[in-house]
DNA sequence: ATCTGTGAACATTTTCACAGCG
DNA sequence: CGCTGTGAAAATGTTCACAGAT
């Protein structure tokens, strides 16, 4: 930001010793190469969202310009985030909604199912429990988990709630994949030894606790305190000092959150 | 990562064009300098959380090292972190917990209470405000609100469901700094402006869709199913072809997820 | 003429490694 | 010594701007 270019200091002849392919698809641990970018990854999954809504809108065709304005990025951005994908759009056009939507789902690991284990059906737990967005997009509540013996027993959208010690089992039976951790803090982290030793290798966390696994089992942690508190920040930051710039009622841009650069500009 | 530093190919004599004082503090529309870069701020929250539990604890005093093993970062983040806040250890000994807690706290402006405002209160939305989570931190719940006549009127965490036709009134009258959507995601966007509009400058998301909002408005968004889908990736990925390093029983490394380093090495 | 794909500039974030305080 | 604070390197991510396909 703050950008002003058109001073173009024009650093050029830079001597460009970059060593020839480098700079991503490195190679990890494992071996296997990871042509695709975190970064880029977790905006693929949004992507996905708005071509889903074109395909009902009956949209054939979309340009990276309209499609990165509905997922809130800018086009170089998603161009670039498509080339990673080995995507093809066509010049002049633009990409063709149904292709472009097989070739993300098949990048994100979308055309299978994943069986999903829910372990903690408290509060949070069994909202989610009971939120259809799991199955409708692909992953299916395979098994619940708790150690209320209340709960036990309890059927929640027609899964039953096991007690946790059968976690083992039950996830290997189920072929389960993905856990979700939503118990309290203090019981996350043998939750989580109790997935990982059966064989889960992927894990989203919703107890306020860092969750120590092997290499290999992939962490994503999802924390209400912390979102609140990176947004108290910006409170305290900007304390009202903001100028409420022309009519408040919303809908500026649905395209990057706002021109800043024009503003810059 | 695949580093192999050593070889070190070509040094590039940088000509270290940087201006001065450069690098963060960059200033942002509102023209107010920002001293602290967006990844540190989320991640004091994390700190905040394990200093919170030190404290609880009676330590008083805490290494960078054993702070952000806690934390799930590795040390030399943390210091750099916290220099961004100003913060002052004792050379040789570590920080004093309570003091390094209130540094961080007032960063990150949770020296008052933000009052809260959550919409929707379905599915989801109910068990979030039934969460105990966010008023125990500083965030109370201080308005609800829904369209649906039959939660109107009911009352959650002894707080009444008021229809979303009075959000304006209500979070003026209250106060109501910090926005939650959780509504579904045809109705987030206008939800969103309402909030907007009745003066609310940080939001939380749950809905599955972009939200626009006027530059100065803080977004965040939590969006299950990208998680999900960030997680699928990881499975498609590694299939299995993980080696299971070691006794499965967890506990790895707390600190740094793994040397990942040392293999390649 | 239009819109993709991409090299290279730029910006941010992470990591290293070490000077220097206690 | 042990441990913080920090310059500087490396890595990662974003944006620009344009060549080139259609």
């Amino acid at each position: 930001m703050t950008v002003d270019r058109g001073t173009r200091p024009t650093r050029r002849a830079v001597p460009s010793t970059r060593p020839p392919g480098e700079g991503l698809a490195t190679a990890d641990a494992g071996g296997a190469a990871r042509p695709v970018p975190a970064a880029t990854v977790a905006r693929l999954a949004v992507y996905l969202r708005v071509l889903t809504t074109l395909l009902d809108e009956g949209r054939t065709v979309v340009s990276s310009e309209e499609l990165a304005a509905a997922a809130g990025v800018n086009s170089a951005k998603l161009r670039k985030d498509l080339s990673h994908i080995g995507s093809s759009g066509v010049r002049g056009v633009g990409y063709e909604v149904s292709r472009l939507t097989a070739e993300v789902e098949a990048t994100l690991g979308l055309t299978q199912p994943h069986a999903v284990a829910l372990v903690g059906v408290g509060n949070l737990g069994h909202a989610l429990a009971g939120y259809g967005g799991f199955a409708q997009r692909g992953f299916p509540v395979a098994a619940l988990f708790d150690v209320d013996p209340a709960l036990v027993g309890t059927e929640i959208g027609g899964v039953e709630v096991v007690h946790a010690s059968e976690i083992p089992r039950v996830c290997a039976e189920r072929g389960v994949t993905i856990g979700v951790v939503a118990t309290p803090a203090r019981a996350a982290q043998e939750v989580c030894d109790h997935l990982v030793a059966a064989g889960v290798r992927s894990i989203l966390n919703f107890a306020p606790t860092v969750l120590a696994v092997p290499a290999g089992v992939e962490v994503r942690k999802v924390d209400l305190a912390v979102e609140m508190q990176v947004l108290s920040f910006h409170v305290a930051r900007r304390h009202g000092s903001v100028p409420a710039a022309g009519p408040v009622t919303g809908t500026t841009a649905p395209t990057a959150p706002t021109p800043r650069e024009a503003v810059t500009r």
